[in-house]
DNA sequence: GGTGTGATCGTA
DNA sequence: ACGATCACACCA
């Protein structure tokens, strides 16, 4: 049988404070989609960064609001996404208080359900672990791509759920993927659940003794 | 397991 | 010119 959704909708006042706060909360949190029309499909994510605005050269708010990023100036609760690398989107969950540009990049999940809908969309046979393992995979299993930039994860049909499973005490941390040298990556802002099968790099190898063990 | 490279285009 | 990436080729 199907898995059964269930869960609250993440308040506004959930999203409102610093992303390097809000990250590490946002692991295990459901992402569902529930647009009219679409299949559904929803994924509980387990690896995110926080971009930190005028403090941060990593960010794409560092050089202050453009037409681009112009939502993560915005309101907390709602959907940066961008188009990057000439082919790809990413997504990223506003945090903070309105006109910092601070967000939080969902980074990879692990697929809940509509698993064989996530599976068309991404194309191939692929196996479920590659499904939502990526910024950008993430977005081609749940269908999201610039017209869904500015939605509001509050009150839209695409939220964030709480169904009662915790941040893991003890995240996993590194720096931020896919940073040139010197423009952020200095700043261990990813979290993710250490071990899931599903995060956009395999999980750390723990350091082996002279056995190999 | 690992490394290297091409795809593709909006933004600054 | 370059990027908050991905897939696939190739080598080990």
């Amino acid at each position: 049988m199907a898995p059964r959704l269930s869960g609250r909708p993440l308040g506004r006042r959930f999203y409102a404070r610093d992303p390097r706060e809000l990250a590490p909360l946002l692991l295990n949190k459901v992402l569902a989609d529930r647009r009219p029309g679409l299949d559904q499909v929803a994924a509980r994510i387990v690896e995110v960064e926080a971009y930190c605005g005028s403090e941060d050269r990593g960010s794409h708010a560092y050089r202050g609001p453009t037409r681009r990023n112009r939502t993560m100036f915005g309101p907390p609760g709602h959907l940066y996404v961008y188009f990057t690398y000439g082919m790809h989107w990413c997504a990223n969950v506003v945090a903070a208080t309105e006109g910092v540009g601070m967000a939080v990049l969902l980074r990879a999940a692990a697929p809940v359900l509509g698993i064989e809908h996530m599976r068309e969309r991404r194309g191939g046979t692929r196996p479920d672990r590659e499904l939502c393992a990526g910024p950008a995979r993430l977005t081609q299993a749940f269908a999201i791509s610039g017209s869904e930039d500015g939605a509001d994860l509050v009150r839209g049909p695409l939220r964030l759920l709480d169904d009662g499973t915790p941040p893991p005490t003890r995240p996993g941390r590194s720096t931020r993927i896919g940073l040139t040298p010197g423009r952020g990556d200095e700043h261990r802002w990813r979290w993710f659940v250490e071990g899931d099968t599903n995060l956009s790099r395999p999980a750390p190898r723990r350091a082996r003794n002279s056995r190999g063990v």
